[in-house]
DNA sequence: AGAACATCTGAATCTGGCA
DNA sequence: TTGCCAGATTCAGATGTTC
């Protein structure tokens, strides 16, 4: 394969994910989730971190060694990465205690601008058998922006509707992959260590993309990423060394069907409705001229012009600047401080706005 | 001061972290707890959408010029606190995502061997207010053992105990430290910008020391680990440069009376733990190590051990079982059985544990 | 006295579009 | 790139005030 200047979108890329990363074109990709592999064995064979607890290898770790190429291998794949996202692209990171603190101190050394790091709670995480520890009962996650100007994607108020209706925090309670989400083979046997659940990637990408954004994963495994990609609309580009994980992925993919394009574009927020000024309201007569606006408490008031700026004493100006005039604030948002009084009560200037809304 | 031969047992130091420790004899602490500054970089003043403004932290001791000057700190003075610990001693660490991946990466550069990762849940963070991240609702805690030999102490069963009788998991749901623990200027204003809560304390060194354990404080603030670890019969080294940290501290210090030492003792191993949900109550001070337990008409009486057993005579194990023993019953519910007295009047544990729900 | 309501606060890397 | 300014944005819990 050689370098394109297209997209292999929604493809499942057999290699590498350094080599393969090299192909692809600058500033290309709108979201990257990656679950690396935690250590470099002798043989050049990579391990993820729950192999490691079954194994009882993690006390095995030579530091000297094995920290210096794991640095190495994390500095490559987190550069190529960088490339690919454009400006205002984020990355989210997933890893334990055994590679987290490594990969965060690079991330922050290469420029990446940490947004947030979130932890999964695991309802049903294996239990400690030995009593020497506490149950590890967590994964860490890393969302980062490429840099600290990014005007990054966040859908906050999705993900505060898939909360309860109360903010998202950084701490997300999702069990293992289990049961029949859990990939086997022939024999019964789990077909990839560390299958993450697909509701774990159902957060991560409805939190930080749009539909039609294209969301890469570097080290694919058996295509969750790229599964719950193409459930919401989304593209996705994996890449996975292991041909056995890939056709299990395509497998996958196939069974998948996309949710209707109007169910997966994220909640609205008001932040991104289109913005309807003050002045509309007046020209609509639903604030005629000469209405008089008071705050809350009817504390001050002031009287509406006909070209939408108001007047309160010697202050004029449109209704934010009024506002915080009146208040010796050094700023206001008038659509929530001024109130109309509609039927003996008032009613805040933002509810009237409302009804010019679809 | 120069260098001593004796450890300064039960003190608060006043000076800087490292200059102080540089004082202190090779392998002579059992346990640390450190508190670092996080690196926070707050660019300009935040408000909450009624407009009042966020009091973040803008002290001088949380400036440092870019990630190497960070890094060249955190290197100098965990060099000094593993040559103070001895082979088998621990460490607990706390940070944010600001510092705490700097941290365990230069930790394990320094060949500590990290246990386990552990996040302290906040169950009332401050928001995100202006909606363009997750609530920030966790704080990591790195805990290692100097090397990876340390045949390092684990209160397996005292967590436990704590736990409802499973295992204590990594991640621990404590709320901030507000209320009548938050220590106050006459102002009424905080006197520390991130005092830890004692619950977070009581568990950190419950886990991994033994009454007469020697723990090292080496960002002492306002003395939370020093007031926790005297009231679990260990001693302290705070040290803090800072004069009315210190002075503060001091203050709390002679406030806190100790737990009898028959009660700071950690759960036996061998024996059966106790079916209990009763460590909370315990750990947030609802219900402190020393307090009488009485039945409803005050024939019998038992004391609330650190580890939130309890002891009536003979009889040493959860509410349920001691409140059975003493009955001579086959069984009985210790949340309705229990009582303690509050204002001269008996209120059962089941009305103290109410407290706690939403 | 107690319920109902109002106010305050906590380790925070906290906006975006247009001229 | 910088400056201006419209305007979007909060949860749990403790404490204080009013009815």
């Amino acid at each position: 394969m050689t370098a394109v200047r297209e997209l292999p979108l929604d493809q499942l890329l057999l290699g590498d994910a350094v080599e393969m990363m090299r192909m692809l074109p600058d500033a290309s990709i709108d979201c990257v989730f990656a679950d690396p592999p935690y250590n470099l064995q002798l043989r050049g064979e990579l391990r993820r971190p729950d192999d490691s607890v079954v194994d009882g290898v993690d006390d095995d770790w030579d530091k000297f060694t094995d920290f210096a190429a794991y640095d190495e291998f994390s500095r490559a794949w987190l550069s190529e990465a960088r490339r690919l996202m454009h400006k205002d692209a984020t990355i989210w990171v997933i890893g334990s205690y055994h590679n987290i603190f490594r990969l965060g101190a690079i991330m922050q050394d290469l420029g990446f601008w940490i947004l947030n790091d979130v932890i999964w709670r695991k309802t049903n995480p294996m239990p400690n058998f030995r009593g020497r520890r506490f149950t590890n009962a967590h994964e860490t996650l890393i969302w980062a922006a490429r840099e600290p100007k990014s005007r990054y994607r966040f859908n906050y108020q999705a993900m505060k509707s898939l909360n309860d209706d109360t903010q998202m925090r950084s701490d997300w309670t999702i069990p293992l992959c289990t049961g029949g989400e859990r990939l086997r083979n022939q024999h019964g046997l789990k077909l990839h260590p560390t299958q993450k659940p697909e509701a774990l990637l159902h957060r991560v990408i409805l939190a930080a993309t749009n539909p039609d954004d294209v969301v890469l994963d570097p080290f694919s495994g058996t295509a969750t990423t790229a599964t719950v990609a193409k459930r919401l609309n989304r593209h996705f580009i994996g890449i996975e060394r292991h041909p056995a994980y890939v056709e299990a992925g395509w497998a996958r993919l196939r069974e998948m069907r996309a949710a209707p394009a109007h169910l997966t574009r994220p909640m609205p927020s008001r932040r991104e409705a289109p913005r309807i000024a003050f002045g509309v309201l007046v020209e609509r007569g639903l604030v005629p001229p000469g209405t008089l606006l008071h705050d809350r408490l009817r504390r001050v008031s002031a009287t509406v012009a006909a070209d939408a700026s108001i007047i309160a004493g010697a202050h004029r100006g449109s209704i934010h600047q009024v506002g915080a005039a009146v208040q010796n604030a050094a700023s206001c948002n008038g659509w929530t401080f001024w109130h109309i009084e509609r039927e003996g009560r008032l009613v805040a200037l933002d509810h009237v706005r409302e009804t010019l809304r679809p």
